[in-house]
DNA sequence: CGCTCGTTTGATATATTTCAAGAATTGTGG
DNA sequence: CCACAATTCTTGAAATATATCAAACGAGCG
């Protein structure tokens, strides 16, 4: 097996050292979790609501999300994933689906048998409460995304979010704090945000006129981090990432 | 020690039940855990964002719920907790708290240390489980209201939290499939829904019209189940309550 | 019995949606 | 590498769901 920063769930390791301290054996039972790796192309869907996911998906590169689609056809957002992120382990754990999870850009995913995360919860109680964190951040920020739909209006939601993808790339130690690549179409952003395609373009453009942001192509370039913040109703705080250092200006 | 049933953590007992199978010995330790107990007013908080909590909260009795403000000084309630509900599992594991939790409606809580808690589930694997569970399942309650509060109508919405409210405190054992007490303010309601509290009253009259519900004081009676499941997009699956027999008809 | 809090109703304002069409960008096959 | 097709973006005008403002009414409570 080659060293774990090499290992192919290397990613896995870095995400959940930052929920706990794991010691040597923490770390080789990890990377010693059996797996199945897998391409997948934008757009395709790792797990569909009502299916009973045997293995949780770890996302090694590329993005994700999690949807819902009301009666009416409508789709709603739920969250966006990234690097090292188990974008499925509520789904397998809880034994059947209840949203659907499907690739933004393209990437590789390692599938691991939803018994084995089970056991080296259990028998290593650090590697569990960390798993378990995974979940309760998740959590979190789902209550976030609660209070932004529901309580802020549409410049706000906007900004919210772009600060949230901005600080949680910038943690997974993808791109840089001054700007970064927005993989998400306007109507991405609209199921993220509870909005209308259109008038999402219209705030990127006003807080594009305003000097918050700058944009070419689908690039999102952060003007005024500390403008965004404020006008995004942003504190981290949530996204309980304690004392890691932050270098974004 | 009184026996499971009259314990003063029964309700616990019976609310992990629905998750896990647990052993004699895991229903006796779950008994043994250390707690005290207290009686809380409605509108008192339990825990405000930014503590650290030290203690679990459990719902013994009353009604409780989860809220948020925003920097404009705009409430979101993000669920809301019955009998047997860890009503604050997920700031005390995480250690800072992200939200507040506030009584709904007097009850009793207790409060059990976290340590106990970590404790009990590495100990236990099966309680640990169903704690793990319970927290998930919370997720998944929290993912739905992002797309109720992101993509339905208010009618729809209202209506949905009515079915969901109905759904789990049948589950629960209290109030009876054809009618309950809702024991909120249509302000509270708004701040469930991300809606005005005047437009809420608007659409309670619509659905009392529509013959989906009537109600007098502060009680809400379910005239049609069936229609009103329907106008309100409600599919409980998300609720994860698997094969949990239901008698509402 | 009077006060306070919650509800109800009406009139008006506004944020956001809807509809529509053209421009720009991205993707694709030759 | 180019041309064509298909998305995606952008902009404008009109429609609408929901918010805001305001006042009266009702119910629970000390």
């Amino acid at each position: 097996m080659s060293t774990p920063s090499t290992h192919i769930l290397a990613p896995l390791l870095r995400k959940l050292q930052l929920w706990a301290e794991l010691s040597a054996i923490d770390q080789a039972a990890l990377m010693a979790l059996p797996f199945l790796q897998r391409d997948i192309a934008a757009g395709h869907y790792i797990v569909r609501e009502g299916d009973e996911p045997q293995r949780s998906c770890l996302l090694l590169s590329g993005l994700a999300y999690r949807q819902k689609v009301t009666g009416t056809g409508a789709r709603q957002i739920l969250s966006i994933h990234m690097e090292g992120d188990l974008v499925d382990l509520q789904n397998s754990l809880l034994g059947r689906a209840d949203h659907n999870v499907q690739m933004l850009v393209s990437g590789e995913i390692a599938l691991i048998p939803v018994e084995s995360i089970r056991k080296i919860a259990f028998d290593h109680p650090a590697v569990g409460m960390a798993l378990w964190y995974e979940t309760l951040v998740d959590g979190s920020i789902f209550r976030e995304w609660i209070t932004n739909v529901g309580r802020r209006d549409a410049r706000t939601r906007i900004a919210h979010l772009l600060c949230e993808f901005a600080m949680r790339l910038e943690v997974a130690g993808l791109g840089a704090a001054a700007g970064y690549v927005l993989p998400m179409t306007q109507e991405q952003l609209a199921d993220a945000t509870g909005l209308t395609p259109v008038h999402v373009n219209r705030m990127l453009s006003a807080l594009t006129k305003d000097g918050l942001i700058s944009r070419s192509h689908r690039n999102i370039v952060i003007g005024d981090w500390q403008k965004l913040i404020k006008v995004g109703d942003f504190d981290p705080n949530y996204l309980h990432l304690g004392q890691i250092p932050r270098t974004a200006a």
